[in-house]
DNA sequence: GTCTATAGAGTGATAGAC
DNA sequence: GTCTATCACTCTATAGAC
């Protein structure tokens, strides 16, 4: 019997669930016993819901992660019709993202520790995509293309220092002070080199 | 048999190899079977020289480490003679420690991936450590406390967050891009607020 | 004999798959 | 629930140095 007083029956609700776990544990601490606990499901559920196991659990998971970014951050970046407005709605929704530094990126966990490379460009591509379409935001708010690369790789790699050292310091507020330093800065110096 | 071609026998030139498997592994993917494999030690052998079995083995690791980063950047940051030679020491040591980014960072792992706390405080001392130190020479060179307290945190996790960027998107060059920019930022901007 | 380092069979527990 | 594989770990046996 599991210990939670209800289980999850959707696969889509599931997800966050599972999400948590991985992101908590990283994909080898992830046993079905704790995605079966923390979901209230047994194992011939998950099964059910997730023929590949927990390979498939750990590949939706990742799907739901791009998906949110995709939507809520990278095409305002890209598309939004006020670049500077995508940009400052990405600081927010990044910070509300991971509760201002008190939870974790599940795809740097993933970038850091080789889970037999399964999922490497689930990882590639979401890293790459959320610095173009930073990049192409800061292009279109005035800054060269080579400046504009330059300051969307240190700010996407700024972010992930800010969550490990946030994590590391038991700090969250590590995590929002890199994110407000990257913001006025992004904010007041809109063509000079940082 | 194990498929090394000979094995290590003195506990001290074990710890390196140890510390690439829990590096690319993480705590929980760095089976018993694994490490064997990577030392060509048997079990017998590795519960010889460490009887406490993988916990030991890696609470030797991360001491190690923190030998040197204490020896090799910590100390000269404190301590040195000149507080800008301590910096640039620093920048020069840890891109040749992580492999100008092909190496990841173990203590970072840790703190991102949750081992049953148990290694919490090794690696809340790294980064304390190493932020109060880059605080104390950047105040040794003319920066306000409050600017260097800020400095030294915003230089730290960039580092680590090069080292996520680059092994996600594998491209090395983004490591040595974020140190080679807050290098010449530190060098050519004693006293302003970057 | 003692000491140190080695290998590896064997332990119960738990993993993921079904 | 049941399966097999693998987990961390224990233990015995063995080797050579002294």
């Amino acid at each position: 019997m599991a210990s939670s007083s209800k289980a999850i029956t959707q696969r889509a609700a599931l997800i966050p669930v599972l999400a948590e776990v991985f992101r908590n544990f990283g994909y080898e601490g992830a046993s079905l016993a704790r995605l079966g606990e923390a979901t209230g499901l047994g194992k011939g559920s998950l099964y059910h819901l997730f023929p590949d196991g927990k390979d498939e659990m750990c590949t939706a998971v990742l799907a739901d992660i791009d998906d949110w970014f995709q939507r809520e951050v990278f095409q305002p970046l890209r598309d939004g019709p006020d670049p500077q407005a995508g940009i400052a709605h990405m600081f927010a929704q990044v910070e509300a993202y991971f509760l201002s530094g008190r939870k974790v990126c599940l795809v740097g966990v993933f970038a850091l520790v080789n889970v037999r490379d399964r999922f490497a460009t689930s990882v590639h591509s979401y890293f790459a995509d959320w610095t173009r379409a930073l990049q192409a935001a800061l292009e279109r708010s005035g800054h060269a293309p080579a400046d504009a690369a330059m300051l969307a790789e240190e700010v996407v790699a700024a972010m992930q220092g800010g969550l490990v050292l946030a994590r590391a310091l038991d700090d969250p507020a590590v995590f929002v002070r890199t994110l407000r330093r990257w913001q006025q800065r992004l904010h007041t110096e809109p063509r000079s080199a940082v």
